[in-house]
DNA sequence: TTTTTCTACGCAATCGTTCCCGGTGACGAT
DNA sequence: ATCGTCACCGGGAACGATTGCGTAGAAAAA
C-alpha cells in the first residue's frame, strides 16, 4: 500500500506552470505576479498540498528532527526531561526521535548509529550507565556532528552540557540527615562510570566530612544498572545490613535506587524512618503517597530539557562550528517528608 | 553548520567507477564480478559510508518509520506500550516517531499532521481524551493511509484496533469489591468520549446488575482529562461524598485517576479500604510501595504494543489495500492487594 | 571467420524540491 | 530605432540512491 501524496508537479501541470514558477509562487517570492501567487495558493489549499519534508531533506542536507538517548522513558526523570525538549523543538520547527539505551551500551551504540544514520541534525545524550568507551559518539563529534550531553555527561568530549549541581544536591541531603542525628548514613549510588554517580558522592563525602564525621567506603555500595534490576539493589542492601554498624540512615542516588531501596526495607519488615530513613534522588510525582512519603531530591527535569534543547538547536543552526562549549548548572531542590523525619519532628 | 556524509559518489570517483556499479557492488547484484565488489565494500568500510535514507526515501516513497501518538509517554501504562512497539519496530527495520497529545484534541490535531508530513509509513493511536471529532485521521485513513488503533479506539473507522478486554477487567473488579462485602460502589470514569470509558462502565454496571445490587448514575462521575488534574478528581470525589449514602468502594478506571483518588482519600484522611475501598485500573509497577498497597486492573501494555505494531506493519507492506481489520482483544488481569482487602482478609 | 551469447559495466531517468541561469516581452530613455 | 531595465516566468541541474536499458569486449557457438 503506497500513500500518494500531491507534489508540486501536479500543481504546475494543472496550472499550466512550470515547477519553478509554483515552487517561488509557494514561498511567497519576489519574482512572482500577485495574480500567479493567488493562483497557486489557492489551488494548493485546494487539493491540500503539502511540501514532502524527505525532498526538502535531501536538497537542504538537514532533517530538522534531532535525537535523544536516555536509558528508559519510563522513568519520570526522563520522560519530563523529554517533555521539556518537546517544548523546544517543536517551537522551533523540530521533530524529536528517542531512542531508549535501557541501560545497556550495545544498544547505546546501535541507537547512536541508527538515529545517525536517519539524518538527524543533532543529538541529545544521556549516556547509560554501561558507557565507557565513547567512540560511537566521538566518531561523530568529530566531525562536526552537533552533540549535547544532559544530566550523564562524559568529561572527554568537548561539547555543551547540561547538569544539576549534584554534588549540592547530594550534600543538602546527607546534611539534612546529620541534623535530623542519623549517625551512620550509607550511600545507594549508581554505576561508578557515571558523572552523576561521582559528582553526588562527592556530595555525601564532603557533607559528611564537614560535619566532621567519618567517610567509610563500607557504607558506599554501587548497584551498575542504576537500581533497575531489584536484584542489585537486593544485593547491595544486603551487605549494607551485614555492616557491624547498620547504617541508620540510606541515601539513594536515583530514581530506581531510591524506589526499589523502599521495596527492599519493606520486605525486610523495616520501619522507615525509624529503622531506617531514606533519602532518594526521584521526580517521581507520585513520593507523596508511599509509605512512608519519601523525602527527595528533586531535579528540574523540564528545564534540563528545555535548556538541552536550546543549546543543541543553537550550534546547528550557528553558520560556523561551534567552540566556545557552554556547561550550564541547575539547581535541585530537598525535599523533606516522612521518610527522613524522626519521630520528634513528625509531632511538632 | 553542516554536516558532511560520504556518498556513492565519493566511493564511484575514488574507485574510478560508476555511481551505479558502486550501488550494484553495495547490494551485492550479480551484474558486478567479484573483484569490483571486493575493491567497493572494502572502500566503503574503510570510509564509513552509509546509504543515505532520505535519499532512500524519496525514491522509494516510503520513510520506513512509524508514528505514534498517545497522550502522555508520563504514563507507565504507555511507555511499556512504547517499549512494545518498539521492540517489534526496531526488529522490522522501523524507526518510530513519538508524539504526546497531552489530552488535548487540538495538540492531537497538529501532531497528527505534522506527522503525515514528515512521510511516516503508518501510524499508531490513542486518541485524546478530548477527541470526538476524527476528520483528521479519517481524511489520512481515506487516502489509503495504515493507522492501528490502540488501547482508545474509535468505532466510525474501519481499520485494525487492538484492545484489552475492558469490559472484563472492570467487571472482576466491581465483582471483587461486591464479594468482598462493599455496599456503595461508585465507578470514578475517564471522559465519556472514550471507549475504554464506556467499556469498562459497563464491566461495572453489568457486575452490579449480576449480583443483584443496584445501578445508580449518581454514582457515577467522569473526568474530562483522564484524571490528568487533580481537581477534576477532586471534584467528582467531593460530589461523590456528599451523597447521602456514601460510597464505601470506588473503581477508578485510569492510571493517573486510581493516583489521584488515593491523594484525594489521604488529604481527606480517608482510611483505605477500612473508610473506603479502591481498586483501579493501573500499571504503575510501584502499587505495591503505595499505602495501602494498590489493587489494581492491570493491562498487558507491552502485548498492546507488539500486536498493535505488528498489525500495522502487515498493512505497510502489503501488497494489496486491506480491507479485513482485526479486532484482538488481550485478557487484564486483577491483582488483589490492600487497598479493596477488609480488615478480616487481611489477618488471613 | 562470423555470429551469438554472456559478462560487466556505464548512461540516464527517477523521486520532490529548490535555485541558478536564462529568456521574453513591455516600457521608458537615448 | 536601439538599448537598458524591469517584471515575470521556464529550463534544467542538483541533492543521493536505485534501476531499466544499452553496449563494449570477450568467450562460445556456428
Amino acid at each position: 500500500m503506497k500513500f500518494e501524496a500531491v507534489t508540486i508537479k501536479d500543481i504546475a501541470r494543472a496550472l499550466g506552470l512550470s515547477t519553478s514558477t509554483v515552487s517561488r509562487a509557494l514561498r511567497d517570492s519576489y519574482e512572482i505576479s500577485p495574480e500567479t501567487k493567488k493562483l497557486v495558493l489557492e489551488y494548493s489549499e485546494k487539493i491540500n498540498y503539502q511540501p514532502n519534508p524527505i525532498a526538502l531533506s535531501l536538497k537542504e542536507k538537514r532533517s530538522r528532527s534531532i535525537g535523544i538517548i536516555v536509558c528508559e522513558i519510563a522513568n519520570s526523570f526522563f520522560s519530563q526531561i523529554i517533555n521539556g525538549i518537546e517544548s523546544i523543538a517543536y517551537d522551533k520547527g523540530y521533530n524529536v526521535i528517542i531512542a531508549q539505551s535501557h541501560e545497556s551500551y550495545d544498544r547505546e551504540v546501535i541507537n547512536v548509529q541508527y538515529l545517525a544514520s536517519r539524518s538527524i541534525d543533532g543529538l541529545l545524550v544521556s549516556v547509560s550507565s554501561e558507557t565507557q568507551d565513547l567512540k560511537h559518539l566521538k566518531s561523530l563529534h568529530d566531525r562536526g556532528f552537533p552533540i549535547v550531553f544532559f544530566d550523564r555527561i562524559v568529561d572527554e568530549m568537548q561539547t555543551h552540557k547540561v547538569i544539576v549541581d549534584n554534588f549540592k544536591g547530594a550534600y543538602e541531603a546527607t546534611e539534612h540527615l546529620i541534623k535530623s542525628g542519623y549517625k551512620n548514613i550509607a550511600a545507594l549510588a549508581g554505576s561508578e562510570y557515571l558523572s552523576i554517580t561521582k559528582e553526588r558522592l562527592c556530595g555525601y563525602q564532603q557533607a559528611l566530612l564537614d560535619n566532621k564525621m567519618v567517610f567509610d567506603e563500607a557504607y558506599v555500595k554501587h548497584c551498575l544498572h542504576g537500581g533497575m534490576l531489584y536484584n542489585e539493589v537486593e544485593n547491595a542492601l544486603n551487605q549494607l545490613f551485614k555492616l557491624k554498624k547498620k547504617p541508620d540512615a540510606i541515601i539513594a542516588s536515583a530514581d530506581k535506587l531510591t524506589t526499589n531501596c523502599l521495596r527492599y526495607l519493606k520486605k525486610r519488615k523495616l520501619k522507615v524512618p525509624d529503622d531506617v530513613a531514606l533519602v532518594g534522588f526521584s521526580n517521581l510525582d507520585l513520593t507523596d503517597l508511599l509509605s512512608p512519603s519519601l523525602s527527595v531530591v528533586r531535579q528540574p527535569a523540564f528545564e534540563i530539557g528545555q535548556v538541552s534543547t536550546e543549546l543543541l538547536i543553537q550550534q546547528i543552526e550557528s553558520k560556523r562550528p561551534v567552540t566556545d562549549f557552554e556547561r550550564r548548572i541547575l539547581p535541585p531542590q530537598l525535599f523533606i517528608r516522612e521518610s527522613s523525619m524522626k519521630e520528634a519532628e513528625k509531632v511538632k
